[in-house]
DNA sequence: TTGGGTGCAAACTCTTTGCATGCCC
DNA sequence: GGGCATGCAAAGAGTTTGCACCCAA
């Protein structure tokens, strides 16, 4: 897990600099949080996060990041229909899950089955667009907030 | 296909009465607007076409409409990420597609797939939450923004 | 007549941009 | 030293809310 999280961090730093980016402490500090963790986060969740370990960087930075890690592709970009966009770090080893979301109280879990992604793959190789990426999303209700059912 | 607009349309206004919504000039227009088209619209598109044919009205009767059509599930909700909501009205017959986007230009196309379906089933079974809903969106590049490849 | 429907404008939230300052290379 | 990285604040975009007025039931 902590070797997972410091390869990707590392990869991240290297694809940067290969790009031309220079090295900065608030890159540097988002980069740490999206390495760490398995699920994705919001850029108030980075902020929150880096503030609460005496981190604090300007919200500015972080959304500058995410735009050159997205860019790099070294992040996926995941919207769950809160009205905030998250990010969450692209692994190379090519793991990679969906996403189901409580409607009632915005509760988000990670979900991963293959049989799904060989749907897609099929999919994607027959529509007219050239897919470099896909996102799923379910829509329900966690079972603290539907007991009954 | 007008034969579908129209059913839907009335459709939906019957579960509005029923639900103890009154009927208004505003919602009405939204409903037509939603019923005619084939996939997701947002609030600036639903505003654009109603002023185009003389039938300008708030935006925010608009969203409010998107709120209670989402409620009663007579709409579903699409975000493809471009940090605006589409709407689409939910048919009757169950017919039901998906969304494939160009990150380039921004080109929106909708695309079927029973296998795909069948596979979101069999996941939305196994997960913990409730699922009343999936969305799936593919990313990447239309023919006009990668020739190349 | 009554209470929901509507439009307008203000408020809000999330995200992006401009600019001065600081730091990496 | 040059130029990107950063932080702050202002600007933007989309969406929501408050309120007065209008209309369906």
């Amino acid at each position: 897990m902590a070797g997972a999280a410091h390869e990707w961090i590392e990869l991240a730093a290297q694809r940067l600099q290969a790009a031309g980016y220079r090295r900065g402490g608030a890159r540097d500090a988002v980069l740490d949080v999206l390495g760490r963790r398995e699920c994705a986060v919001s850029a108030l969740d980075v902020q929150e996060e880096l503030r609460r370990s005496d981190r604090a960087i300007g919200i500015a930075s972080i959304y500058r990041a995410f735009e050159q890690l997205s860019e790099l592709r070294l992040v996926s970009r995941v919207e769950v229909g809160d009205g905030t966009t998250r990010f969450e770090a692209r692994r190379p080893d090519g793991h990679h899950h969906h996403h189901v979301i409580c409607d009632t109280c915005g509760k988000v879990e990670p979900f991963a089955d293959t049989a799904l992604e060989r749907a897609i793959a099929r999919v994607s190789e027959r529509v007219s667009f050239r897919v470099d990426e896909h996102e799923i999303v379910l829509h329900g209700s966690c079972r603290a907030c539907a007991p009954a059912s």
